[in-house]
DNA sequence: GTCTATATTTGGATAGAC
DNA sequence: GTCTATCCAAATATAGAC
């Protein structure tokens, strides 16, 4: 009988911890040792399995990356109506920033962490934007299909406004702690499809 | 003759040069013996004028958030008309965006390094997004008082608007190191008072 | 793959002379 | 107020045994 499953090896339990911990603690106000600590594994099996630091700081963003994706197109294709979809995103996302515990959006933590701008953590931050942006987008072009009244509206204009108000709704719910921007966000997304 | 004048002591150096730094390079990247050389100090002399390396990091908050409320404000005054006000906001970010060394919102970019909400550091940056907020508040009552057709506003809902789309852009166009997400915006704020 | 032990640098901070 | 010298803890990373 073996007790080597998927879940639970080594590495998998760092980026656990990892993950918990990067987006709590941030990226460089955590060491290898706490990470090494928590996981409860020592430093030569941690540098078996990460070259780096940033390596696990780039493991860290592809696991919340996909963690977040997906949660968000579940969400998305458990609404059939368009419209609903617009307005419940924006609900959505202000259900989560009330259910976790919120420190914004990782991905732009990690790009104020990590100035340069050549760093694969950069190019991993704006890779995520990028399959934020085409849902969002793919959300709108559902919309403006839907219903003649929404036939004149620029879908990609549309939607790039939206993403700019979600993450602009997103920072100020971090620094204010409260999410009255999320309530203000919902009147401007209705602003931006003229209802 | 006395080389005693209010720029140039040590103290003042040691913020000038913490003030760059700290918002290149990130506070938690930058050490105290950088700091210090850079300013051309020794660490004794660090230590008489900040009791702790958070203490340096408020007054580096304090310097920004003077030096950014004071352009933003002798900007505004520079223009007379209310409605010219609204629009010229929008594009004066951006072309700030262009002209510096962008590194996205230098609070916000603290907030994401200190997650400590009850630090110092925290109320700081909230007390700059207050700021922020009152100016453009302020900026949305003078166009709705310009104008009849804007009698309907109701201006704190869309001052909060205005703010939540200045930081989405902010945000935006420090991940994609482009202009792009402020001439969206500038379609978005448009829409904010129905035009 | 995992462990212990270690190397090396850097972190923030202090003591005491001038 | 500024300096040099020093303290100690923590940082990332490696070597080598099992």
């Amino acid at each position: 009988m073996s007790n080597q499953t998927t879940r639970g090896t080594g590495k998998d339990k760092i980026i656990e911890v990892a993950t918990d911990l990067f987006y709590r603690q941030g990226y460089n106000a955590t060491g290898i040792q706490q990470i090494i600590d928590a996981a409860g594994v020592s430093k030569g099996a941690f540098y078996t399995h990460f070259k780096t630091k940033e390596d696990l700081g780039l493991e860290y963003m592809r696991f919340r990356h996909s963690a977040e994706i997906g949660e968000l197109k579940k969400m998305l294709s458990g609404i059939k109506d368009p419209y609903k979809k617009y307005y419940e995103f924006n609900s959505a996302m202000r259900e989560w920033m009330k259910a976790s515990e919120y420190r914004g959006c990782a991905f732009a933590n990690m790009a104020a962490e990590v100035p340069d701008l050549k760093s694969p953590i950069r190019k991993e931050a704006k890779y995520h934007y990028e399959m934020f942006r085409t849902i969002i987008r793919d959300m709108v072009d559902d919309l403006i299909k839907s219903k003649p009244k929404f036939k004149n509206l620029d879908a990609k204009y549309v939607a790039d406004q939206y993403m700019i108000i979600q993450i602009g709704a997103l920072t100020n719910a971090e620094i204010y702690q409260d999410t009255w921007p999320y309530d203000h966000a919902q009147v401007a997304i209705r602003k931006l499809i003229g209802e």
